[in-house]
DNA sequence: CCCTTGCAATTTGTCAAGTAAATATTAGAT
DNA sequence: ATCTAATATTTACTTGACAAATTGCAAGGG
């Protein structure tokens, strides 16, 4: 009985259908802002249903690949992924990893660091006095006292993707973006905890300083305390949780 | 007539159900492994038909934030995003965005460059003997002249992984897989026209000997090296690239 | 007593046919 | 000539049904 028999192929008719279309337009054969046939005309190609087809043609959408519009001169188009979409998605995904404890803060803390550095240093060179403006504005709203602490670290999220902006790389921007969202839930509840926003503040107006004299190293000494700074205080909140787990896993948040 | 009217929600149904569903699950109401109501159970929630359920439980599936099952015991469950499957998602939709130009190449060039020498450094501290055998074991594979261009490519791209893996922080492997993985059919372009292998060989065997020796700045040079030749390669790349588009875009492809 | 086999129940997968809504085109009216 | 209304086309959604897969249980044979 050593006999290899071959796992039968169990996707769902829809799933195959949907691959099928997807390798036609990574190949090729479908580009941007081509119609498909209509669903009716598919489902007689591919010899199944109409909801089938749809099922398919949802999985496309769910992944920017295609657009519908009803009506004559409508139908489903192969759909060009913007850079907010694919990158919004990607948001979603690495925030759920996080929450889902598949990646560490300290590994993130570390990579955001390290790859924040590399945006600041090519920032140097490369700002326009319009993410000096950015900037700035982030740091005047983050000077108001009244502000609440989500609304602080909304606007620090802010301050970071003008920054990353500025190194005017779209592929670094779409990581960071993914990167520095994915963190922000953690932030928020660090600054909660221990809301020290004086001290980001001048970092920030130095990060800010530096970049306006196109001063890499000097940008890159301030963005590495900072950087250093929040490390130190990912690593104190995750003791805390860490604790927290432990001793009173069952308590429900004693607020 | 300054009144602001609310724009209506003009999503379709299945988009706004998916959404809903999604919500809670990174809010958290719905937790791994939860088994979601049945179709029939949730068509009558929502209060719409069963295929419109369906379909949104196609959009999630298509996201891998789902995974159904038939039978008894069976349904929809929420899914735990693995690395890899939402590494190969992210994968896709960055070769997606190269093929169709979203992504310019010296922009993936330039990326990958800073991004790999960043790798590059945490490893020569970090990095394992295991890592060390990986990569050399790809360079023997590499000189072998017998190697046709298809697997030559494949073996780079292993070695360029084993570094990214050496640097042990699996946020920045996350990353890089995509980077590096997007870049593939193109030098696989590049590879094939030019075919430089002994050079690509050599630098490898620089990289390995200073991530051995622990030389971070030994391991930047090198990799620096590589990585500006090969943008140089890509630069060149793109412009017989454009060139022939401009020219002989008619013509079906001289080989 | 244990293991296999088969049956039944449950749930997703697919199909069929039709109604509703949106939109581009065309014909008609002012 | 320009605006309006009818019309045709195509996706969006509904209803109702059957098919297929998978689990659990029960019956039968060792």
């Amino acid at each position: 009985m050593a006999i290899k028999f071959q796992p039968i192929g169990t996707d769902s008719v829809s799933k195959r259908i949907a691959e099928q279309i997807r390798e036609s337009i990574v190949e090729g054969a479908l580009k941007v802002d081509d119609r498909l046939p209509t669903e009716e005309e598919l489902a007689r190609q591919f010899g199944v249903s109409r909801p089938t087809v749809r099922e398919a043609l949802k999985r496309l959408a769910a992944q920017h690949l295609t657009r519908s519009r009803r009506g004559p001169g409508g139908g489903t188009f192969i759909n060009r992924p913007s850079h907010q979409e694919v990158a919004s998605h990607l948001t979603t995904a690495s925030t759920l990893m996080v929450t889902l404890g598949e990646f560490n803060l300290s590994d993130i803390a570390e990579a955001r660091k390290e790859m924040e550095l590399l945006c600041g240093r090519l920032a140097a060179s490369r700002r326009e006095d319009s993410h000096l403006r950015d900037m700035a504005a982030e740091i005047e709203v983050q000077k108001n006292p009244e502000l609440s602490d989500e609304d602080f670290c909304a606007s620090d999220v802010r301050f970071h993707r003008a920054l990353v902006d500025a190194c005017r790389n779209p592929v670094l921007q779409f990581v960071m973006f993914a990167v520095i969202e994915a963190l922000q839930p953690v932030e928020n509840m660090i600054i909660f905890r221990f809301r020290d926003r004086q001290r980001s503040v001048v970092q920030h107006e130095r990060i800010l300083a530096a970049l306006r004299a196109r001063d890499a190293d000097a940008t890159a000494l301030a963005l590495n305390e900072l950087m250093t700074y929040l490390r130190e205080q990912f690593a104190q909140a995750q003791q805390a949780r860490e604790l927290r787990q432990s001793e009173g896993a069952a308590e429900p948040a004693t607020v």
